[in-house]
DNA sequence: TAGTGGTCTAGACCACCAC
DNA sequence: TGGTGGTCTAGACCACTAG
């Protein structure tokens, strides 16, 4: 293990376990120089490390001190269907249940249009596992950032993952909710009145808005797994 | 802006623009040394920085290459129930709705019992905003690890909120589900069919249990926000 | 074996900011 | 104004690994 991750262990550790509380002034860099008996540098990547991670906060001409509280953040993996289906050793199959090309702008997504272009791709389609219903999906695609996606057949790629290969993004805002099947009952082979998880997805490159997505699952058998993995675990 | 971090944005431009690939070998770093004019120490940096970000992988002897894709992760914010409601402009209150302390090891949690000691809190109750039903918990703490949380008048405090100010923790997984209220529907005020969102908590201190928890939230009006922010966004 | 990334050093200059 | 963290340098040695 390399020193300065000793040492970043090491201060991480005397602030879990109390020594050092939130608010506390932690050594100055000089000083931890001399106890440890290594160079600046090496003391200063061990401390950036801590402040990236949020475990303390550092300010010139004051020092460096243990910051307030945990963020209660955790690290969520939104699945891409096909792969989670594969994963989990079923067949994927895919059916378009339809699809519409949009000049207006009446939908999720906000689009400036831009005159006799198209500008939002409607998409409909439900995914099954070895031919059962595993989810339904409605999705938006802005064709003026991503005109190609007009070009594919979705009847034969999923759009989630023809857009994780081909159009990076910069920023997604994921919201997880739950509700009744209600008028999607009938695709996914449900009640009315059963329960299902909702994933709504939106994301962006460099601000322009590139999909909108409602993805609907049934309850039974399916979960989202967020994990949170400490500093103290993380790798060096 | 330092000079680490435009050499980052630089070749992450590069990246999420297309001009580099995933599976591209990107320049080794003694020639990016010459394309930057500066030292390899500050090359290093901004290269670290991107691996730690996921966006390139290093290997000895090979040189470093551009990542296969996104890993579709979010940043999920797991709210603390009293905080949430506060937010939101409501009164907060809970009930303690049971409370057990069990020497032996039958729940969800995997604890060693030390002989003559409890091992196991476990607690159920119901949070309120402005007296009406919010969510309902069950939780099980291990006493082994925080023996103090026996004198905890639970009624007053929530759980919840006490262990995230008084149990710092390293590691956490969280696991998002729906399903009908079941045999909660009394406690929130709903139908036995009624959808709802179910958030099941661990965390952990150094690899031994702190709590389980498992949170039942009423769909209508209740929901998870995860945001990715991409590495552009991010402060240097 | 040669070339890469991983790490560390000893020193330097600068911006910032409490005093 | 002095001391802090932020950054950068020029060089070094080492571990790892493809050829």
């Amino acid at each position: 293990m390399s020193l300065h991750s000793r040492i970043r262990a090491d201060i991480e550790r005397r602030i879990l376990s109390g020594e050092w509380k939130p608010g506390d002034r932690i050594p100055f860099e000089h000083e931890l120089v001399v106890e440890y008996g290594c160079s600046r540098m090496t003391v200063n990547k061990a401390l950036s490390a801590l402040a990236a991670a949020g475990l303390i906060n550092r300010r010139r001409r004051t020092g460096s001190f243990v910051a307030q509280q945990h963020v209660d953040m955790a690290a969520l993996a939104i699945p891409d269907i096909r792969e989670e289906i594969e994963t989990r050793g079923g067949t994927y199959s895919i059916e378009l249940l339809s699809r519409k090309v949009g000049l207006s702008n009446g939908g999720q997504l906000q689009v400036s249009p831009v005159p006799g272009r198209p500008a939002i791709l409607g998409l409909s389609c439900r995914h099954l596992s070895d031919g059962m219903p595993f989810a339904v999906e409605y999705r938006e695609i802005n064709l003026v950032q991503v005109p190609e996606a007009e070009e594919v057949d979705f009847a034969v790629t999923p759009p989630g993952s023809w857009l994780l290969v081909n159009v990076p993004w910069t920023e997604a805002e994921n919201r997880i909710s739950a509700r009744a099947a209600g008028g999607d009952c009938r695709k996914l082979g449900l009640q009315p009145d059963a329960a299902c998880l909702v994933l709504e997805r939106r994301t962006w490159r460099s601000g322009a808005p590139i999909t909108f997505v409602r993805q609907i699952f049934p309850a039974q058998g399916f979960s989202l797994v967020a994990r949170f993995i400490g500093m103290s675990a993380q790798p060096d």
